[in-house]
DNA sequence: TAAGATGCTTGATATATGTCAAAATATACA
DNA sequence: TGTATATTTTGACATATATCAAGCATCTTA
């Protein structure tokens, strides 16, 4: 666990990654990702555990996650900690640095992950040229606000319950833009990474899941998840008020 | 309550604007602000109820607000509601909405105030000509994702006091950058509200005040609050996790 | 200025989730 | 491959916050 990160890194291709249509590139044409291409380096692989930052460093990049899984976390003074997110392929981290040029969260790979570093100062240089590219950043930033804030919705006005089936419909919904199954996947973090992101301790998460289950809206067996009724999981997180 | 929004606007100048060291024209020249002032309207007078925008409504400009107070909240298909931050003057609002051209979430006015509109096309444009300009930008928008952020530890692993304590701890250095007493200060908005941007019912937050009070650490009646100790709010913050 | 509506406080009680503990299972590593 | 470590589940119990209710204070507006 935590082996130091990977210093080799080789060009990267936006032009040919098949994460193009979800990534930065979005909305460029074929020239204009070309000097897209010319500003991102692929970095070699993060280990499962691993940090690709930490609170605390220098801002200087995003980072556009190529495979694998990520959680970003902050913890406070008194060591409490708190996840703010888990990323997967094709989402940007890093954006908390920006602000105070210090990254304010930690990033850590929850399996073998691949990630292309886009070195803002050049990215901001690049998207005064492209307004495409500009907009698209523009559009990123404002994305991560709005999950945020529902998140906020989330923890502060819903049952345990229903975080959980929030928090699993938005991973189904999450893999099925990126071809993977909705309804079967497997859970690439722990309960307590789970109830740290949804404000629960590890046990609640684990009764809700069962409880889930009991009532035939999903089969999990540890980190496998399979949904029975995404219909069923919808009205399940709607239902009261708290 | 809800009257319709004032439809009267007049050229504003940030270069004269006594909030310009706060607000968007941060690091910027004299010349650059002009440049500012050029696509810069202020609006009349938004009364105490009235909404500045509303979730669903077409997104076209951010807002600087130059006097009074907002809330922003978002409600979920069951009627939900959480306030997801409150904006006082030199803060921008409206981000929410660049991501899909909609704004998210509704911006009420909690007492009389005014607010500059920024074409967020225009704004695009010029920042595209001036690096200064679109650094703050980006700045601004990271900041927001770190605020969230933060509401989210506070959310997810804090105890109703301790919310409380941050919250007014937040409230007071916000009031302080602003030359206003840090630790004297009306609230603008109802129990019930802070109880939605808190993850609390309004009992609750009653009651919090009311033991914070006991404690010698606030004096509260009604909306007239006082601090009578930073650094024991501080402490009272950080005491336990849960 | 009066009267209704809204907001606030406080008490009694209910309940969802946390805490502590133990056993079962899975995973990592020597 | 076996052993230690970490993760997960489940039960019993504790507790923080929600809920319900009543009375009072404050604001709004006629």
């Amino acid at each position: 666990m935590h082996k130091p990160a990977p210093n080799n890194s080789l060009k990267t291709a936006c032009s040919t990654c098949n994460l193009r249509e979800l990534c930065l590139p979005v909305n460029l044409s074929n020239i204009e990702i070309t000097r897209l291409d010319d500003l991102i380096t692929r970095k070699g692989v993060y280990r499962h555990g691993s940090i690709l930052y930490r609170s605390g460093d220098k801002f200087q990049a995003l980072y556009a996650i190529r495979t694998g899984f990520f959680k970003t976390q902050i913890l406070n003074e008194d060591g409490r900690e708190q996840v703010t997110g888990f990323q997967m392929a094709g989402e940007i981290i890093g954006m908390d640095g920006i602000n105070s040029d210090t990254h304010t969260c930690d990033a850590v790979a929850l399996e073998d992950s691949e990630v292309c570093e886009i070195p803002f100062g050049r990215l901001e240089d690049l998207s005064r040229e492209l307004p495409p590219l500009q907009r698209h950043l523009h559009r990123i930033l404002s994305r991560e606000i709005v999950r945020d804030q529902n998140i906020m919705l989330l923890l502060g006005s819903m049952r345990a319950e229903e975080r959980l089936a929030a928090f699993l419909l938005n991973l189904s919904q999450r893999f099925a833009v990126r071809g993977y199954s909705p309804t079967s996947f497997q859970l690439r973090m722990t309960r307590q990474e789970i109830g740290s992101y949804l404000g629960l301790k590890l046990e609640t998460v684990s009764r809700a899941l069962s409880h889930l289950q009991e009532s035939k809206l999903i089969n999990v067996r540890n980190r496998s998840l399979e949904i029975l009724s995404l219909s069923g999981l919808q009205t399940s997180m709607g239902k009261r008020a708290r």
